[in-house]
DNA sequence: CGAGAATAGTTTTTT
DNA sequence: ACTATTCTCG
């Protein structure tokens, strides 16, 4: 703090107004709304440093709590240069990470063990089938998908399943509750924390612990949250108890990047900060550097169509850029090759405009990933996929993961269920039943049960009443070989490394051989565990005691996205979802079609409708030089195919922002193509009328007099394949009446492009 | 008990 | 298409 006048000067240099004001506003509440590609992060990071360097606050009292690890990391990574080796004491954590370590260090005075493990989605599951089991409760009329995300919702307001009222009344809440408690019951045997309860219980000991609470209330002078419009009722209220001293509370986000309320995020969260902090200053950032004006245009155009918000005034000195390019494939690969081929003609030649680094393809769902992986491989495009099919949920990987976690702590059922026959040593699932029973009527975990029974203890204390042991004495067998192997396992710990332990497992419990016997895949398996030791060695530098917790919490609480690389020479396959918080000079946003975006799940909802179109604008506004918004007229679905239609979110992009339509490819020239936005809108329009007119009986039954141009009947509807002579085969996107005759839009297979033909003359025969 | 075959269901998004 | 579960047989 040589001269803080200087450092002011420095820091708040080159920031527009409202950015100035949101660093320089240090005391108290204060909410700063960000549009899109406002400087946020820049306001963030400026606002810490000038906290640090101006005010002279020490960073090791500043908090700030993002939405993922990558975000925390960034923040890091860019307060380094201005603070120096200081950065590392600010706390720049997600939310879960923070929580996990307040409980390991707080928790066991509301009764959270020390080595407590988290239950990701999977165990959750696992740990719900068993559950209802119990309960007897049959799996098909209550999905235990269903009754999970009950509960979830209830932890994330902060409900636990007393104070969970029968509001309906219903018998699937009744349901719910008798779930939840025994579920909770399992967990507190288990010593687990699912994601939820992390928050649950963290706000849960600052509530009841007020010398817990008080040593973060007194650390944190300075606390921020970044993403506020995704945080859920419990995130909010921790924020609120760890910001109680000071009130120095300081909140980000935009409401129409909202796009988490399905895993209940609670948008309502910014109304209430005004409500909580009457006095709290409100800052907007309205300016964007990122994109140019014809993005920006787009973006606002698209996100005027949502009743349920704020209007806000977003603008940009960039100049307006090319326009947005709309795309139209006949499927999926077809969208794919497109999307490569565009990509090629951008970064390659001799001074290319892009590099590979700078693109990004964007998707409503994983599964759209695929066809784009394909043409990548096919053209020899490296790509990156972000997320996907789940490092850590591969099989493998999390067989050994359940390993660890037994060494870390026994108790934990769901691990030791997946893998007490994995591989297959003699215990079935009878024997499982059975021990789960015992376990059970003995109230213990399933490995402490198991120990009983392995010291031959007194089996009354595990077996009940009237009943002897009840394993013949191969399983017994079975089951205590089991025991003591876990217990070596758990002995090693104390002399060896992560890695070694890791080695130990594969080695001891056969599970190596088990995967080469599988000789398929077992190579690839073995490579991924490979891969999942390597990620292990990042771990070595904590205590050999801490190591194996360390390394569990964040196999549990990072998120594919954390480990993305920012590769110069490949592009990004990456979810919308995921994208949130990027930016790219080029931008692909594929399945821009009614039920991929918007999703069908929210298709008869329209708050959920909304989210969608957040989730679009979003996607949008991820870009900074160039968009590209592509569709096709056939979607992949479970293994069969479906004519899809436009996206509406496609018809709320003026048109003036808009080139022509690219067709793939238009080397034939003989008939013009539809333009996309009015022939797609008549599209949409008409697709129903023309499902009423033409498929009311049979649709494989012809008409008498297919040549009868002027008779009224269309002979086509959207979604027929058709085939003509010259052009191939295609499907029917359009019939309409003009003429007295029909106008068919027939989008042709490979390459032949869109064309409108007139019933009466094109000789278009449909086939099956 | 284990392994392979048959069958049913299905998640959109993720800390 | 993909997986997870159930069925069947050795």
């Amino acid at each position: 703090m040589v001269n803080s006048s200087q450092a002011a000067r420095q820091i708040l240099e080159g920031l527009n107004e409202n950015q100035r004001e949101a660093v320089e506003t240090i005391d108290g509440p204060l909410l700063i709304l960000a549009g899109p590609g406002s400087g946020k992060t820049r306001v963030i990071t400026q606002r810490i440093a000038y906290l640090v360097r101006v005010v002279g606050v020490s960073p090791y009292r500043i908090g700030a709590v993002t939405f993922t690890n990558k975000a925390a990391r960034e923040m890091r990574a860019r307060l380094t240069p201005s603070l120096g080796p200081a950065a590392e004491h600010v706390t720049a954590k997600t939310f879960h990470t923070f929580c996990a370590q307040v409980l390991r260090q707080e928790g066991e005075s509301i009764g959270v063990k020390r080595d407590f493990v988290i239950y990701d989605d999977s165990d959750q599951m696992s740990l719900m089938k068993r559950v209802m089991k119990e309960l007897e409760l049959d799996p098909k009329r209550f999905a235990p998908r269903a009754i999970l995300s009950a509960i979830s919702s209830a932890k994330s307001q902060l409900l636990g399943f007393e104070g969970l009222s029968y509001k309906s009344g219903s018998y699937f809440e009744e349901i719910v509750v008798r779930a939840y408690e025994h579920y909770e019951g399992l967990l507190q045997k288990s010593s687990a924390l699912d994601f939820d309860d992390l928050l649950l219980k963290t706000y849960q000991l600052f509530d009841r612990v007020p010398e817990s609470a008080k040593k973060y209330q007194e650390r944190y002078v300075h606390f921020m949250v970044d993403e506020f419009q995704d945080t859920n009722v419990a995130q909010y209220a921790i924020a609120k108890q760890v910001a109680y001293a000071y009130s120095n509370i300081c909140v980000v986000g935009d409401p129409d990047q909202s796009i988490y309320t399905w895993r209940n995020a609670d948008i309502r969260n910014i109304l209430s900060f005004q409500d909580d902090y009457p006095q709290a200053k409100v800052i907007a950032l309205e300016e964007n550097y990122r994109s140019t004006q014809t993005i920006l245009d787009a973006a606002k155009s698209l996100i005027a169509a949502n009743t349920q918000r704020v209007d806000k005034d977003l603008w940009t000195q960039n100049g307006e850029g090319v326009p947005i390019v709309v795309s139209e494939g006949y499927n999926e690969g077809e969208e794919a090759q497109f999307v490569v081929k565009e990509i090629q003609s951008l970064t390659r030649g001799r001074n290319p405009s892009y590099k590979l680094g700078d693109v990004a393809v964007m998707y409503r769902v994983n599964a759209q990933s695929r066809a784009l992986e394909e043409s990548c491989l096919r053209y020899g495009m490296p790509y990156q996929v972000v997320g996907g099919l789940k490092f850590y949920q591969r099989q493998e990987v999390k067989d050994v993961t359940a390993y660890l976690r037994l060494i870390a702590n026994s108790d934990d059922d769901v691990s030791l269920e997946r893998v007490i026959n994995t591989p297959t040593r003699g215990i079935g699932q009878r024997t499982v039943d059975e021990l789960t029973r015992l376990a059970r009527n003995a109230d213990m975990s399933m490995f402490s049960a198991i120990s009983s029974l392995a010291q031959g203890a007194p089996q009354e204390s595990v077996t009940d009443n009237n009943m002897r042991n009840p394993f013949p004495a191969r399983s017994l067998r079975a089951l205590t070989d089991f025991h003591d192997l876990i217990r070596s396992l758990q002995a090693e710990r104390e002399k060896s490394d992560l890695l070694e332990i890791i080695d130990s497992i594969l080695e001891r419990t056969g599970y190596q051989s088990y995967l080469m016997d599988q000789s398929d895949r077992g190579e690839e398996r073995l490579e991924n565990i490979q891969e999942f030791k390597a990620s292990a060695r990042d771990f070595l530098m904590f205590g050999r005691d801490e190591a194996l917790t360390a390394f569990l919490e964040s196999v549990s609480l990072v998120a594919d996205v954390d480990s993305m690389e920012d590769r110069a020479d490949a592009i990004t396959l990456i979810t919308l979802h995921q994208a949130k918080g990027l930016e790219f000079p080029v931008v692909f946003m594929v399945g821009m079609e009614e039920g991929l975006l918007p999703h069908v799940r929210s298709l008869d909802d329209p708050a959920q409708l909304e989210e969608e179109r957040r989730l679009c604008y979003v996607g949008v506004t991820r870009a900074r030089e160039r968009l590209y918004l592509c569709r096709s007229f056939r979607r992949g679905f479970r293994g069969g195919s479906e004519p899809s239609v436009p996206s509406r979110f496609l018809l709320d992009i003026p048109a003036k922002l808009i080139t022509a339509p690219v067709q793939n490819q238009p080397k034939s020239k003989t008939i013009k193509s539809a333009a996309w936005t009015p022939g797609a809108r008549r599209a949409r329009n008409f697709s129903g009328n023309s499902e009423n007119a033409s498929s009311n009986g049979d649709r494989s039954e012809r008409p008498a007099r297919p040549d009868a141009a002027t008779t009224a009947m269309p002979h086509f509807s959207t979604g027929d394949k058709v085939k003509h002579k010259t052009f191939g085969e295609g499907i029917v996107v359009e019939c309409k009446p003009s003429h007295e005759d029909f106008e068919v839009t027939v989008a042709f297979k490979d390459g032949a492009g869109v064309k409108r033909l007139m019933q009466g003359f094109a000789k278009l025969e449909k086939v099956e």
